[in-house]
DNA sequence: TCCACTCACACATTTGAACAGT
DNA sequence: AACTGTTCAAATGTGTGAGTGG
C-alpha cells in the first residue's frame, strides 16, 4: 500500500502546499488512511481479484476495511464509499488471463455507499479501522436496496472519501479527501473466471469453509476453532499454489519488495518472483497499446490523479461551473494543466464536484460540463443517477430527519450522487513497476507530478485527494 | 456451440433473543 | 436490578453446479 495522493482543496481555504506545511491547521491536510489486511489484498491482487455481484448484492472479499488518522477528533465527518471504473473496457476471461472484450458498457447508475456510523467525530473514526463490511456490490441496475452496481466483467477500484461535515447537508461546505488503494481493485464478474481467486476466497473467507479440501465434512467440523492455525496453514498453501499455478505469459506482480511483516512473508515474496498477474495480456494491453490508442495518452493518469465525487443527482447536471469560476481555485490552473479537450482540463472535472438535485432544473450536459469522459466510455451520456447508498433503518438521525430524502423515495431515501467520475481514463491497475519504490505505486509519481502537490507524501497510506465542493440550491 | 448469467442448494458464520447464573 | 455468559434458532453469507438464454 502507498501514498498517492491527489490534492484538491474547496476554493475556500487555502492550497494544498499550505496545508502542506500546516499540520495543525483544519485544512485537513494531515488526514492519513491505510487499508487493513493489506496482506490479503496483495494476495488477491497478484492473481487478478475478482469480485462476485449478484442481483441480490454480494459482499466484498475481502471487504474494506480502513485506519484513519489525522482527523480532529470532535468534528464529525462522513465516510463514504463508490466505485470508480479502472479503465473503459470490458474484460474476458480467457484460459488464464483478462484480455480486452470490448468498450466499456454504458455506466450504471452511479452509487455511493454512506458509512452507516455517518457522520461521527473524528475520535470515533480513529479510534478502531472503519468497516465496509455490509458494502454490496450488484448488477441489477435496478436495485432498489441502494447497492452500488456495477457491471459484470469490467475492472473497478474503491474510492474512500472523508468529508468533514456535521450532517449529510453540510457537505457541501466541507472538504472532502479522496483515498484510494490500488491493490483494491478488482473484476466484478458474475461467477469466479480465476480458479485461483476462487481459491483464495475459499481459503480465506469463513463463509466459504465448507468448500475447504480440508477432507469431509465432519472433518472440517472438527477443525472449527483453530483459526490461527488454519491461517498460517492457509497462508502456506496459497502461496503453494499461486507458486504453482501460476500461469505464463504474465506480467509480474506490482508488489515486490512489500514488508508484509508475517510468517510468510518471505514465502509470498519468493513467490511474488515468478507470479505474473494475470493482467499480463490485457494490462500489457493497456499499458502499451491501449495506452496509445487513448486519446489521452498520459493523461489518463492525470485524470486519475483528479477523479472527484460528485454529490450531486443523476439527471441533474452539475451546477458549479459557475461557481467554480466564481472561485477560482489555487490548484485549479495546476489541474488544467492535465490537458486536452474534456478530460483533462479542469474544467472538464467540473461537473466531478457537487451537483444539485434540483428536480426543476436540468442542464445540459454540455452546458453542465458533464464529464468530459474519453470517447470510449459512453458515460456522458448515461444516467448517473447517484444514489447515496444508505439505509434508512442505518442512518443517522441527523440525516434521516432532512426533507432531502423525500423526492426520492422511502426505499432510497438518501441523497442524489452524481459523478462523472466513473469514466475517467484509468491507468492499468496492476502495474508492473518498473522503476519506483516497492511502496509507491506507480501513480505515486504520477500524483506527484500534480501541480497540486506539496512535497510529503504518506508512506503506506492510500492515495488521497481533495475535493472542492460546491453549494447545492437544494438537498 | 459458447459464454455470461441465474438459481437452488449445502455449508458456513453472524446475529439476536431467551435464559441462567452471578 | 444489572451484568455476564451460554444456548439455540433464524438470518445471512459463501461457492458450486446445473440450467437458461442470447
Amino acid at each position: 500500500m502507498q501514498a498517492i495522493r491527489d490534492l484538491k482543496h474547496n476554493f475556500s481555504i487555502p492550497p494544498p502546499s499550505a496545508m502542506a506545511g500546516a499540520a495543525d491547521s483544519y485544512l485537513q491536510g494531515n488526514i492519513r488512511m491505510t487499508l487493513e489486511d493489506p496482506e490479503l489484498w496483495k494476495s488477491f491482487h497478484e492473481i487478478g481479484t475478482e469480485m462476485i455481484i449478484t442481483k441480490p448484492g454480494r459482499r466484498m472479499f475481502p471487504h474494506c476495511k480502513i485506519n484513519i488518522s489525522g482527523l480532529v477528533p470532535y468534528a464529525k465527518y462522513i465516510l463514504l464509499v463508490d466505485m470508480v471504473p479502472e479503465d473503459a473496457f470490458r474484460y474476458k476471461w480467457n484460459k488464464d488471463k483478462w484480455e480486452v472484450a470490448g468498450k466499456a458498457e454504458p455506466q450504471p447508475p452511479y452509487r455511493t455507499y454512506l458509512h452507516p456510523d455517518s457522520p461521527a467525530p473524528g475520535s470515533h473514526w480513529m479510534k478502531q479501522p472503519v468497516s465496509f463490511l455490509k458494502l454490496k456490490l450488484t448488477n441489477n441496475a435496478l436495485d432498489q436496496h441502494g447497492h452500488i452496481i456495477l457491471h459484470s466483467m469490467h475492472r473497478y477500484h474503491p474510492r474512500f472519501h472523508i468529508v468533514q461535515a456535521d450532517d449529510l447537508y453540510s457537505v457541501r461546505w466541507s472538504v472532502f479527501q479522496t483515498f484510494t488503494f490500488p491493490e483494491t481493485s478488482f473484476t466484478a464478474v458474475t461467477a469466479y473466471q480465476n480458479t485461483k481467486i476462487t481459491k483464495l476466497k475459499i481459503d480465506n473467507n469463513p463463509f466459504a469453509k465448507g468448500f475447504r479440501d480440508e477432507g469431509t465434512n465432519s472433518k472440517r467440523r472438527a477443525n472449527r476453532g483453530s483459526d490461527p492455525e488454519r491461517l498460517a496453514k492457509r497462508l502456506n498453501s496459497m502461496v503453494k499454489d499461486a507458486d504453482q499455478d501460476s500461469p505464463p505469459g504474465m506480467c509480474r506482480s506490482s508488489y515486490e519488495g512489500l514488508d508484509d511483516g508475517r510468517a510468510a512473508s518471505k514465502e509470498l515474496e519468493d513467490v511474488k518472483e515468478e507470479r505474473y498477474s494475470p493482467w499480463g495480456g490485457a494490462s500489457d494491453r493497456e499499458n502499451q497499446g491501449l495506452g496509445r490508442e487513448s486519446p489521452l495518452g498520459s493523461d489518463a493518469r492525470d485524470m486519475y490523479n483528479t477523479e472527484q465525487l460528485v454529490p450531486g443527482h443523476s439527471t441533474y447536471q452539475p451546477y458549479r461551473f459557475h461557481e467554480y469560476g466564481k472561485s477560482p481555485s489555487p490548484s485549479s490552473s495546476s489541474l488544467g494543466s492535465s490537458g486536452s479537450a474534456g478530460r483533462s482540463s479542469f474544467e472538464s472535472r467540473v461537473p466531478d464536484v457537487a451537483t444539485v438535485p434540483d428536480h426543476d432544473s436540468k442542464p445540459s450536459a454540455h452546458d453542465s460540463g458533464l464529464p468530459h469522459c474519453p470517447p470510449h466510455t459512453s458515460a456522458t451520456s448515461q444516467d448517473y443517477t447517484g444514489v447515496l447508498n444508505m439505509a434508512v433503518a442505518q442512518a443517522k438521525p441527523t440525516m434521516l430527519g432532512h426533507p432531502l430524502y423525500a423526492p426520492y423515495g422511502s426505499e432510497q431515501a438518501l441523497g442524489q450522487w452524481a459523478s462523472g467520475t466513473g469514466s475517467s481514463q484509468y491507468p492499468p491497475p496492476p502495474p508492473p513497476p518498473p522503476h519506483h519504490h516497492p511502496h509507491h505505486h506507480h501513480l505515486a509519481t504520477d500524483y506527484s507530478a500534480q501541480a497540486v502537490h506539496h512535497g510529503y507524501h504518506h508512506s503506506n497510506v492510500g492515495d488521497w485527494s481533495q475535493y472542492p465542493l460546491f453549494s447545492y440550491s437544494c438537498w
